[in-house]
DNA sequence: GTTAATAGCACCAAGACGGTCCGATTCACC
DNA sequence: GGTGAATCGGACCGTCTTGGTGCTATTAAC
């Protein structure tokens, strides 16, 4: 049970805009400064508009920017926004199809319900400012100790 | 964010196996009583008996059973045992490969460390003698409500 | 009108997942 | 003790979701 790097990295974004100036950065930018894959830093920031963590400015200086302080984004928001709802089991919310054949009368569900709940509060605790490193803001563009290993 | 189908059949079958007589069940039977695919049931045996969750007994009439009692065994136990260690970001245990460029100095990883303790201890609240639903004991062979939809 | 930026789409490759098979091992029975 | 059947054990394979990429249309500043 891991989630993927894409959160990793919408963490490291969200938390470089949060040290910004207010004005909307460029997905560019934020790519050249956090030395990450330009596609999917934009791909990224898709994603966390459309959850309306950032907010989008097109055209000539545009850019994206928070739409909240950091210390209202919780990690649940960022790991919802990228890896979808916390849906500890099948059953939860593809309550479309008879999956597992047995779920109409399971009676786990109830239980299920109950570790997401804990799950997700302990997600939600940790805010997004509490994530911020000591380097985000000691110095600009990020320089990695080696180049290629 | 889920897991996968897998989890889930693996707490009906160590949950079903709780319900037994403490004679060791085989593949064959619990798949048939559970109405769950016989392979996919077998491949979940053997990595709960790699876990040691449940201990495998071979020969004519062998089979498997629980390790422990179903109140020594966490949600926590069952995930960690199909979806592999909670691991929520992918600093904390590749640390061979430099994943992301900055992980040396990252600073994060000790944030993420604290989110997943957080996970774990929800996961591990909830003890498998929980999720055992009321009509585990009261029939046997379980019958859908519905053949095919 | 030109330039620079996001928005949305389709596309491709890799890895994980679910599922299947056959061989090794063990116990019951004769 | 030998035979046989039934079991677990591990290797294999197709499929499908996921991560990652690129292109084109749209928008706003200059």
């Amino acid at each position: 049970m891991k989630l993927s790097r894409l959160t990793d990295y919408a963490v490291i974004l969200l938390t470089k805009l949060s040290f910004g100036d207010g004005e909307p950065a460029s997905a560019a930018r934020l790519s050249e400064e956090l030395m990450l894959p330009q596609p999917t830093v934009s791909k990224l920031l898709k994603m966390l508009t459309k959850a309306e963590l950032v907010s989008s400015q097109r055209g000539a200086t545009g850019g994206y920017a928070l739409t909240r302080s950091a210390e209202a984004i919780s990690i649940g928001d960022v790991i919802a926004a990228i890896e979808g709802p916390v849906a500890l089991t099948a059953c939860i919310d593809d309550s479309e199809e008879d999956v597992c054949g047995v779920q109409s009368f399971c009676g786990m569900r109830g239980n299920w319900v109950l570790v997401n709940a804990a799950v997700n509060d302990a997600l939600n605790k940790v805010k997004l400012s509490e994530m911020a490193p000591a380097w985000m803001n000691m110095f600009g563009p990020v320089e990695p100790v080696s180049e290629k290993a």
